[in-house]
DNA sequence: CGATAAGCGGACCGCGCGGTCAACTTGTTA
DNA sequence: TAACAAGTTGACCGCGCGGTCCGCTTATCG
């Protein structure tokens, strides 16, 4: 993953724990937000406080493995479907499996932030790179309007989440509902002109 | 405002205080988010800490009082629009002063987040019906897709503004291009049916 | 103007957080 | 299996937060 060429490897034990403690941050950041504490994570993961910063000398080094995580595993999906005959069909399909992935709202937010230490922004650029590619292909196979960016995209690939997030006691689903709605304004049927120019990141 | 028929009136030193804190804490809270301690809030209104609790008990009550306002501005700019002839157009500028109103994420989530005590609830609602007129109006005038309901409009209503915040150096108009594209997305021509039903609230 | 109570301020409190450390346990390796 | 480094642990620390309280100030009104 993320290992500079420092690569001493990891001990049995600790790489085992190493996993828990991602597994068991990820659960309760779910559940409680960002503001989960570290001796909740580490209770939860069934090890002791100090553990948690032998791994992560920072709560923000714990949540930055998360979204990296997060990111890679986003990024190899959309690269699988770079090669797809119908271009449109990929992209609708990259931006459900985004979807997909049961998102918090801020760990949602993170993935796109901008303040962040150089290695998420490596893994933030690969993701962007990959959606970049699928919306290009889309757009020239007619299936998303001329004037939309691979940024736009990039920016409204948690939006639905976002959105279905208000709900008290929605389905699970209930995000593919706004994705669909989004999407449709994405496509070239019926646009109207946007009235700001596309940002760049 | 949202005074019970306790109504003793204020002196006029403490209606002026009140006034400041609640536009240091907007002004704090859009800064540093909701997080932005008290203290901070009070030196910025210029006032003591004990000042702020005597007007707002708890945190949490200052930014429902915040909260308030913001969707009751909204109400009623959503009401006035409610007589307009075109009614495509006068949800679209509602939706555009929605957006103009500028919110930060976690105050624009908690303007339609689920938990509240009564009288937050009470604004929500009045915000709601408003949402819901304007958007029954544009779908009987065919500005609208046939299978979007207030709800829907009601939930999209904040997502431009979350989408443009992942931009860094924004032009602080992005959010509206984002509006153009969902509302697209709401218009009859091109729309795809949806995979999921309504929600209800 | 003078009395009164509404309003103000800021020192103070306790709590829970992120982070440290030194004594202890355990996987690893020859 | 012995010896050592890698890893673990939880008591501990300091800080900054939300919230309290009481002595002081000041708007209000007869």
């Amino acid at each position: 993953m993320t290992t500079p060429p420092d690569a001493r490897p990891l001990r049995a034990d600790a790489a085992r724990n190493r996993a828990l403690l991602l597994a068991a941050a990820a659960d309760e950041f779910a559940e409680h937000g960002l503001e989960a504490s570290v001796a909740d994570i580490a209770r939860r993961a069934g090890v002791g406080k100090g553990t948690v910063f032998r791994h992560f000398p920072t709560k923000d080094d714990l949540i930055a493995a998360i979204v990296v995580d997060r990111i890679n595993d986003l990024r190899t999906a959309g690269e699988q479907l770079l090669d797809a005959e119908d271009a449109g069909a990929a992209l609708l399909e990259f931006l459900t499996i985004a979807g997909g992935q049961r998102q918090q709202r801020d760990l949602s937010f993170l993935m796109g932030s901008a303040e962040w230490k150089p290695d998420v922004k490596r893994a933030q650029a690969g993701l962007f790179q990959a959606v970049e590619g699928l919306a290009v292909r889309a757009r020239e196979h007619g299936a998303v309007r001329e004037d939309v960016t691979g940024t736009d995209v990039f920016l409204l690939m948690c939006a639905p989440n976002y959105v279905s997030e208000y709900v008290p006691n929605a389905s699970p689903d209930l995000w593919q509902r706004y994705l669909a709605i989004i999407f449709d304004g994405l496509r070239p049927e019926g646009a109207h002109a946007l009235p700001q120019p596309p940002p760049t990141l």
